[in-house]
RNA sequence: UGUCCGAUGGUGUAACGGUAGCACUGCAGAUUUUGGUUCUGCCGGUCAAGGUUCGAACCCUUGUCGGACAACCA
């Protein structure tokens, strides 16, 4: 702290390979990274790690980061797909160098280096059907056979191949495939397939291709054109690294070579993170869209009310390192309550109301209570509250029979209103089903907030809206989507068997305070003793729809 | 019977051969006109066995456990 030239900052070890390779000037001293998405679904935390991880990396070392999209497979990719991506990487406070860049902008450069391979004898077309192929791959523990592909000509793979591209052979009559080494242990080097027939239309190059590149083959290849210095990627493509490296050895030109690094990615508990299950709960209406409250992508989570800071500070908290992990989803609650107690301003909405009638209060009068906006933030300022003979407060907040340690309304207990004044219960109604109907209190004039001049002391606060002021809006509260610790973890049970069937809950008859009604899409409340929320994109003018972001700590319904 | 990777409190993550620290969680207390926030304290850990060393979470060996790899996906 005082003195930072002793102090030494932890650093992951990353990082700790980026200041190596700075100290031993590598690369000229360049330090540039990519975040590389296919634009095949909308990102989620997951994604939200690496983007954090590869973007800060550059900011910290003043680096680069370009965004890459990887779009080498059309059957599965949408423009859709890479606005939503643009979007979330903006969102978050990301600055990518220059234009976005895309694999696909590579296809003629991939296709040259191919033809140099085939005329460097390192690959050759082959024709078997694709069942036979992955036979004679050969398991794990068990050398593959060689093809009979692997025998032929330069000037027949030369002409091959370019029939290939050209379109003259049907999808999936053949492949060209790297000639490197069938009895690898490393299945990923046992003759890796390059290209692929796919008669499709591509996002952006249209009907140009009637082959595409594979990842393998297209992703190193990529980073060399880009001059990415450290390739970052998640612990599955380990196994990939020495093919990564024997394609970059195959066509670079000098000593210069992007090094791939592998972390572990982020698992969240209670939560699904592959894209093909959060596509499924999408398509198949288990949620309401890839943005909806309750999903893990990044613009379900914008929806919900998290902030970017909150994710930003998410993910510089749980650190990066080689070791499979889950992180607790509370610790992502923990980074929004800690950005929004910041920044939210406080207000009062009561969720499920029950009338208060202060007896001794008189009718039609009206007092403009002032109210601090947020306690942390002494800039934030303060707002004025109508205060009314009847108004409401929270169902949960009375009790017929209270116990010693319920320090809310309940017969004969004295609460005070926050900001206003201290009420006494006298009696309360009940209606034909035996619910409280109307609650009786008196108030005491000398207990004004700011003015108190009765020295009493109540245990409980309770927030409340005027009956007469007030305005009805709908607030949903999410719970988690699933009720399992790991849903994808079980062998014998679908995920979607562990669907949470209280996930959302609809809440149609809440009271707010008239401030509120100023309040525009993705304004973030603290709901005073409730929870923050945000203004959802369904709001109308006729009626506003609220979203619960997270719940305050509550200690009093934990020891309940 | 294959190759690669990993193993530090309940959960994450540091310690780079020299006092096992930090965050979240949990528990206890203080403050509080939010049972919020803030503050204080506490509980709790190096997978196992050998070896090297004055000294090992860290280096070596063996074992155990976990993960990844057998799409014309990325």
């Amino acid at each position: 702290m005082d003195t930072p030239e002793n102090e030494k900052r932890s650093l992951n070890f990353i990082e700790s390979i980026i200041e190596e390779d700075l100290r031993e000037n590598k690369n000229e001293g360049r330090i540039h990274l990519r975040f590389p998405p296919e634009p095949n679904g909308y990102l989620h935390i997951g994604h939200a790690k690496s983007i954090c991880l590869n973007f800060g990396l550059a900011e910290s070392y003043n680096g680069m980061c370009n965004l890459r999209f990887d779009d080498t497979n059309p059957e599965k990719e949408d423009v859709e797909y890479v606005d939503s991506i643009k979007e979330d990487i903006n969102w978050l406070g990301f600055k990518w160098n220059d234009q976005p860049y895309f694999a696909s902008d590579y296809f003629d450069q991939l296709y040259d280096w191919a033809v140099k391979l085939i005329k460097d004898g390192k690959a050759y077309v082959d024709d078997q059907p694709q069942e036979l192929i992955r036979e004679q791959r050969g398991i794990p523990t068990q050398a593959g056979v060689e093809s009979p592909g692997r025998k032929r000509s330069i000037e027949d793979n030369i002409k091959l191949f370019e029939g290939m591209k050209n379109g003259e052979y049907p999808d999936g009559s053949m492949v060209l495939r790297a000639k490197v080494d069938m009895t690898s242990p490393n299945m990923h080097l046992r003759d890796p397939i390059m290209y692929r027939i796919l008669h499709k239309e591509h996002h952006r190059t249209g009907d140009k291709w009637n082959i595409y590149p594979m990842y393998d083959w297209a992703h190193g290849q990529s980073d060399y054109i880009e001059g990415i210095t450290h390739s970052v990627c998640t612990l599955e493509f380990e196994v990939h690294r020495p093919l990564y490296n024997w394609f970059l050895d195959q066509i670079a030109e000098n000593k210069y070579r992007p090094r791939q690094i592998e972390f572990a990615r982020l698992n969240l508990s209670y939560t699904v993170m592959s894209k093909r299950k959060l596509l499924e709960l999408v398509e198949d209406k288990y949620v309401n869209a890839w943005d909806d409250p309750r999903m893990p992508t990044i613009s379900g989570l914008r929806r919900r009310g998290y902030t970017a800071g909150s994710i930003r500070a998410f993910a510089e908290r749980i650190g990066v390192a080689k070791r499979d992990n889950v992180i607790d989803v509370g610790l992502l609650e923990f980074s929004v309550r800690e950005h929004l107690n910041s920044i939210a301003p406080r207000v009062f909405g009561v969720l499920n109301p029950v009338k208060v009638v202060i007896t001794n209060y008189p009718e039609g009068k009206v007092e403009d209570m002032e109210l601090i906006n947020n306690p942390e933030d002494a800039e934030a300022g303060s707002r004025k509250v109508p205060f009314t003979r009847e108004i409401f407060i929270e169902r949960d907040d009375f009790m017929e029979d209270a116990p010693k340690k319920f320090f809310r309304m309940g017969p004969g207990r004295e609460v005070r209103l926050k900001g206003a004044y201290i009420v006494k219960c006298e009696d309360f109604a009940k209606d034909t089903n035996g619910n409280i109907s109307e609650i009786y209190c008196t108030y005491d004039p000398d207990t004004k907030s700011g003015s108190d001049s009765s020295g009493k002391k109540v245990k409980g606060t309770l927030h409340w809206v005027s009956a007469t002021h007030s305005f009805n809006a709908e607030v949903r509260l999410y719970d988690r989507l699933f009720s399992d610790e790991d849903p994808a973890g079980h062998k014998e049970v679908d995920f979607k068997e562990f669907l949470n069937p209280d996930s959302l809950r609809i809440l149609p008859g809440c009271k707010l305070e008239p401030s509120l009604k100023d309040a525009r899409i993705g304004d973030k409340f603290q709901f005073q003793r409730l929870g923050y929320f945000c203004v959802d994109k369904d709001s109308t003018p006729e009626k506003m729809v609220f979203n619960r972001t997270v719940p305050l700590r509550d200690s009093w319904g934990k020891r309940k």
